[in-house]
DNA sequence: CAACTGAAGAATGTATTCAATCGTTAGGTC
DNA sequence: GACCTAACGATTGAATACATTCTTCAGTTG
């Protein structure tokens, strides 16, 4: 690309580089959502967040209407925007969605598998048992290890509106799981669903590895809403 | 638009009235997309939206991002945004996802629908066979009219995320459909699937109402994927 | 004549400023 | 003392102004 260059060094700087103040801000709130530091029904200031990033209220803006797209905040006219929150009926309805297509990646991505992913899907699984026999558990580790297995499963089927569809009601789901209680999915049961998936996967058994990744996130649902509807 | 007015007349506005100006702008744009008066690959200029509308760019960036979180439209950095364009393949992978939810949209609203349901499909479905009698055919009331058909049939599930995230596939492929030569769907033969599709819900046969508007999509699919792939 | 350079014009990205609205609190009235 | 009202502070919504970058095109050079 011929970039018209004023002085040498930006071009250096391009590669990884300066993204847009939008995005920055995009990518701190989402972290700090999905880390849990902003919690369902808390109140977004924009100033606050101008101000901590070091920039106008404009970019901010952009960065919230995105959030906004994905569900994750919700803005109520001339009274800004706060942490989505979901009751019992809202997130069974997301994970109903999630099932699907859960489900449809995990029979597409078996179908077109090859060797690679096969071992770089074990690699993860490797990963996430190593962190569980760690004398202390590390929920954090694991949830990015458990992220990292499903991807990788998910990748191969090439996808890429199914996928980002998939990940955006994970994003949400991950922001809700949070509510019941700080429920981390159960390590011992996840990792027994996931050898049968493996396993599945290895034989290509593309309806298997549907049906248990569909399984699979029932499990964490009904964990959920259990929890969910108990506190109602 | 008369915003800053400190009169009385703009209360009584408020009514119906003034919603915000990047909701204006969203809608405006949406329906210029639907709408097939703007085409994939168009580029849109912030400045000339904004004159058109008698605003200035910052709320039209945001209907922008909008548009762009449901996909829309595409964002090229500091090069504006233009109106997406899909491939074969990308079509494809979007009339999929869309082929899970309305396959699992009907099955749930034909369990829930109750006998008001039924009536309100009944007369969606008169509606367009009266607009097919007549002597000239209106492609643009038959699609209105075929909307509102496949939408009451699905509104009893109840479930306003899978909803959305249907009418988000939909109006993707609508701005697509376009491409392959102006396609509306072949009222003949859709007229045959929503008989079938009618009756099963009146039969209250969930999984069969799923099973035909799965195949409804695909029928839609396969001659729009038949042509895209055509000129290529 | 093709290709590169550089400057002018246009459009985007962001900051700043102004306007309108919401929430709260102090003050008054019944 | 409770409730209604008015004004203030805080925050969002939108417009204007400024900075940066991209595109285009004329002029030049090899």
């Amino acid at each position: 690309m011929g970039y018209s260059v004023t002085s040498l060094g930006n071009i250096l700087e391009k590669h990884d580089g300066p993204v847009s103040v939008p995005e920055h801000a995009y990518t701190v709130l989402k972290n700090a959502l999905l880390e849990g530091r902003l919690s369902p029904g808390d109140t977004l200031i924009q100033e606050e967040i101008a101000a901590s990033l070091g920039s106008s209220r404009v970019p901010i803006r952009e960065a919230l209407k995105r959030l906004e797209g994905e569900g994750l905040v919700v803005q109520r006219p001339r009274r800004g925007y706060v942490v989505a929150s979901l009751n019992a009926d809202e997130a069974e309805d997301v994970f109903d969605v999630r099932m699907l297509l859960e489900e449809r990646a995990g029979f597409l991505a078996t179908q077109k598998r090859t060797q690679a992913d096969v071992d770089s899907v074990r690699k993860a699984m490797d990963e996430m048992v190593a962190i569980q026999s760690k004398g202390h558990y590390d929920s954090w580790a694991w949830g990015i290890a458990n992220r990292a297995f499903h991807d990788r499963l998910f990748a191969p089927c090439n996808r890429p509106h199914l996928l980002r569809m998939l990940s955006q009601q994970r994003d949400l789901v991950t922001l809700y799981v949070r509510i019941g209680g700080s429920i981390a999915p159960d390590p011992e049961t996840a990792a027994e669903d996931h050898l049968r998936i493996f396993d599945a996967y290895v034989r290509q058994d593309a309806a298997e590895v549907g049906r248990l990744s569909r399984e699979h996130v029932h499990h964490t649902m009904t964990r959920l809403l259990a929890k969910l509807r108990d506190r109602a």
